[in-house]
DNA sequence: ACCGACGGGACCGCCCGTTGTT
DNA sequence: AACAACGGGCGGTCCCGTCGGT
């Protein structure tokens, strides 16, 4: 069973970017046709029912940005380039989307919103997992004598995950990166500003650890 | 011309709660009739189709919420008062909506920002008018030196939305105020981070200027 | 209650246009509130269904039609001269629609072929009365010995009326006159062909009596 | 492919005659439900729109008239056969209709007379036939001298059409073939008179070529 | 005498899901 | 494993007709 399994595949992905461009009510299984190139009975082999290839549909996108973060915090042991790098993929979603559409997690919370959605769950799990990413961070910092005493984990959480978000629905509503970035810019600031300065002179500004 | 215009105000009213709760897409004229107590010939005939009602719905929450920034400035004139007061409006829309299923800019934007959305322009009009609303408070507040003359407009306004909206997406998500709440309380550490103290002995944290 | 009848006459002419241009089932009320520019109330005030309205504006299209067969052989005596003016009739039609929409008798005979038509036994009506007419002229100009002893009425008839309708039908078809002035011809020629030969020598074309 | 192939060509028969009967407008998909046994989705998968359906039913309805007429032609070599034989097709539409509801031609013709009609330009071209057959038959005719020098193929073709279609609508509408059969009487006449006379002794009757 | 509001129903089109057929 | 045919049903739209108001 192999060239079933990527099919499946397929199918999944082409449905994340559907799903994420039209909303679960708005995409059709006739639109995820089109964009598998498969007919009815090719789709409905592989999920019983619309509703579950939309969870799995998300499942994907969510893991498109899991993996982000953790490239992204890979090579970083510094709290405070672990977080910073936390803005910058946040910044990155609008010029280089993990998906079709835009911010999964975005897409799917707000809909998600209003009324009852078959992926409301899933989307408050990643948004948990994402606060909890911070978290961990801020804590970890706070631990190592990094960060100074007083810094709260949860609210530091809460503000940078709301304040990116809010920032991708801003440029994803003008299609204009310029409010990520701004937003971005006063996270980072935000971050520089609860770090202990260890050594004022010899700090560098290279966040990215490029040399 | 009475007795039609009271009815068409009502299907607007209802029509827009139902479309905050479910979405354009989501949103079924079968639904508005049942909201409503109209049938589909009394819907009809006031609105030409579910797009213009739908526009029209969204005009009318959005003018729910300009109404509030306006009561909430109203009576404020210090610039620090003002943003304050801003700030806890979107606040207050997570546990007192001012229409049915939250916020109406937010529920909006983030279905106009996958695909195509028939009110897309007036949410990007509102949420134009959200920024500015900031950025004139602060624009003034420099100019006035309530400021300090280093703060960016631009750049407060983006911010300050960004991060509400942010919060009430995470707070309507999870139906728990908390979130919003803790964006309001680093918005306003924010603000007051930019204030120029004028009195640092006679100074009230009284931001509501109750005495 | 004058106005009220002044108005009535009106509908029923409006109508009438926009029944012989739409067919009754392609004719709706909205189509015919626009061309009265009367609402609802004030056409049903005077009908008590589409179907009653349906019916007076065919009779009132058919009497046009009649009255322009009146008119054509008022002043004519000769046999010939009212068979040759009967055909001219039939020909302006085309370039002189006496209702809006072409000849209402064609027009309402197609529809009521297939299917019921609510003014079906008036269309059957008004086509009797056509071919009577040629009959009547027929028939008289036989006994009075201005038409060959052989010519049968009816036969005339069938056939004066017949490729006169088809003749409208084609050019109402292509928008172009030609073809009804085709049959026409023919039909003068059908008709000359039947008229005893008084006077070889002091014959006349003009079969309109103008000097 | 062979199953949806034949469900298809059901549609379009079933179809043609439900548009015969009912015009464009009054024929609903209901009506062709009912005809084919099928449901929407039954229906649909073969065909956009309800307009599409109706061009390929009377593309359908047309050719069984051609049908009928090669038929006709097919071994009649005489030009004076040709075209009674063409009459005769005519004459036979009435008591043996092609499609049920009678001659699509007329029925389709008379709807596009008035308004817009989806099949208009398809009507146009099967008239246009249906002229051109007549008109070819006569210039050969006229140019193997059988038939007279001054013959005009143009009106000859106009006038054969144009009473045969005449005398059709009669028949319908009265529901009888007296109509159209006075008509065809007429029209055998009326070629005869332009046949050239060969043997004016061993001539026949036999228009049908039957021994 | 006429307008405007509204009811209920039918329209066409498309939906999602199932089932035979390769 | 995938396609293509088909079933029901709901989508938005527009219909005709009634009735209260003025």
């Amino acid at each position: 069973v192999r060239k079933g399994e990527r099919t499946r595949g397929r199918i999944v992905e082409r449905a994340a970017g559907v799903f994420n461009c039209n909303g679960y009510a708005g995409a059709s299984v006739s639109a995820i046709m089109a964009a598998t190139g498969l007919q009815k009975g090719g789709i409905y082999r592989h999920f019983g029912s619309k509703e579950q290839l939309a969870g799995e549909a998300y499942a994907w996108a969510a893991a498109r940005m899991r993996e982000r973060f953790a490239a992204a915090l890979a090579e970083r042991r510094h709290v405070g380039d672990r977080l910073h790098a936390i803005v910058d993929v946040f910044e990155g979603v609008v010029t280089d989307p993990p998906v079709e559409g835009g911010c999964p997690v975005l897409s799917a919370a707000a809909e998600s919103d209003y009324g009852v959605s078959p992926v409301r769950e899933q989307v408050r799990e990643t948004m948990r997992e994402l606060r909890e990413l911070v978290r961990v961070v801020v804590a970890a910092g706070v631990g190592r004598g990094e960060l100074r005493p007083e810094t709260e984990p949860e609210d530091v959480a809460t503000v940078v995950v709301a304040a990116a978000e809010g920032g991708i629905l801003l440029s994803q509503l003008y299609e204009d990166s310029a409010y990520v970035r701004q937003v971005a810019a006063h996270l980072h600031d935000y971050i520089d500003a609860r770090l202990v300065k260890r050594d004022a002179m010899g700090g560098t500004d290279d966040r990215n650890g490029n040399a």
